[in-house]
DNA sequence: CAGTGGTCTAGACCACGTT
DNA sequence: ACGTGGTCTAGACCACTGA
């Protein structure tokens, strides 16, 4: 008997629906067209709804699809570029980078962790920016940013009580500061609820954390923590345009 | 009646559970450790395995656990950070980084987004070099690399009938153009069954796709698909040391 | 072989947005 | 009020690993 080719095992429900919808999604459907709802898509199929689910929660996660309670699953327009690395090393405010800020929590407690980053001890004051960052009329990420009060020393007396205003103030005291380089890291997560509220996405939303941390002679002057939808965004970092790609890409060669 | 704090919604149980747990593994459990059967997790806390198991996926998401199947559920070591974009910029398989070349297919049929990214027309010859990248002893990223025949011309006629001794030459003859430029771009994506059996992991698994371009003054030279474990990597670029963080980077302030 | 996680079902109810 | 997706249940069977 020659090993042919048959010792592969039945592919699951899920992952056959995926790639039958995966297929109708580019043929038969238009960006911003909705789908049937699930009770229907589950009974044409002859699936339970649970199945049906399952295939949608991963077309969801590679950004085919869109879904809103009360609303509707629609199909999802690709994804959009979001530069993060520019080849030149900036502090988080200079030139408009879609970035707006929300507001800040002045001196607020921050976790060990990012005490840590900082290299800051326990119980040192840090400014805490919150900040929201807009591409296409859409919120594409949610940012905290820590710096310590020693960073910006020309903060120290001169405050307004927090809020919008004293956080440009915040921003405008770090550009001051000579840049001595960055670090940065991107892993997945999973939106934590403030984060979720911000980016409109239910709390556990995947989404893209990238970490910076800023560096002046004098050490970490601040670290910033940007959670970027995962569904909608495609970080960039390179030296010329961004890459324009589609799920295509990785289409079976 | 007082409008004291009660207009939060009831929290779905599967949250609730997930910090639960995420809290017992913070204090009760050590790296390696293994977890109660799922079974008897769910009959503990009284819920459907259905909805443990929800909560147990978005603990993985988020690089807390493993799991394997007909083995259980273990607690996993931090994320692995893994360098990406180095200050300057290099051809793939230049010094000693961790890729191991695994296999080429000469030729290939090659989707047309790739092509596209190449601006390569259809049924130009292309070598694909698939490689793979090992840290800790662990695979972490599986990549397929597309080079156009047209990059290298030194490999038109002298050539080994494919395989891994081609593939050197294919990564040797490209570290002798002079490399303009590269550009690269990170994306959520879920690992196709080729990519899912090279990094253990099953299909539809959370992976980081990078795609970068690398440009010489001729154009775009090459192209490299790289998916990256989600669950166990963290993405680092930058000048300095790879940040080091936890997850509790992100734990509410 | 026994035990694990992975898949699947057929129902129920809930939270949300729109009408 | 209605229809949508989100949560949850209590079961069943399957695929894989390891002893």
């Amino acid at each position: 008997m020659g090993t042919t080719q048959l010792e592969t095992v039945p592919e699951p429900k899920y992952w056959h629906l995926k790639t039958v919808l995966s297929e109708a999604l580019d043929q038969d459907f238009a960006v911003g067209e909705v789908l049937p709802n699930e009770r229907e898509l589950a009974a044409r199929f002859g699936v339970a709804r649970a199945t049906l689910r399952q295939a949608l929660e991963q077309l969801e996660l590679e950004g085919r699809l869109q879904r809103r309670r009360g609303v509707g699953t629609t199909v999802a327009p690709p994804r959009v570029g979001v530069a993060v690395g520019s080849t030149e090393h900036s502090w988080p405010g200079e030139s408009a980078d879609g970035w707006e800020i929300v507001d800040v929590a002045d001196t607020a407690v921050v976790s060990p962790a990012v005490l840590k980053l900082l290299g800051a001890a326990a119980g040192q004051p840090v400014h805490t920016v919150r900040r929201t960052r807009v591409s296409h009329g859409q919120a594409v990420a949610a940012e905290l940013l820590y710096v310590p009060a020693a960073s910006v020393p020309g903060l120290s007396a001169i405050d307004a009580p927090a809020g919008p205003a004293r956080a440009r103030a915040v921003l405008r005291e770090l550009q001051r500061l000579a840049l001595d380089g960055q670090d940065r890291s991107v892993e997945l997560g999973s939106a934590r609820a403030d984060d979720a509220k911000e980016l409109d996405r239910l709390p556990g939303a995947p989404v893209l954390v990238v970490t910076t941390r800023y560096f002046t002679a004098a050490g970490t002057a601040a670290v910033s923590v940007a959670t970027y939808r995962a569904d909608t965004c495609r970080l960039t970092f390179g030296d010329s345009g961004a890459v324009e790609i589609s799920h295509e890409t990785r289409a079976a060669s």
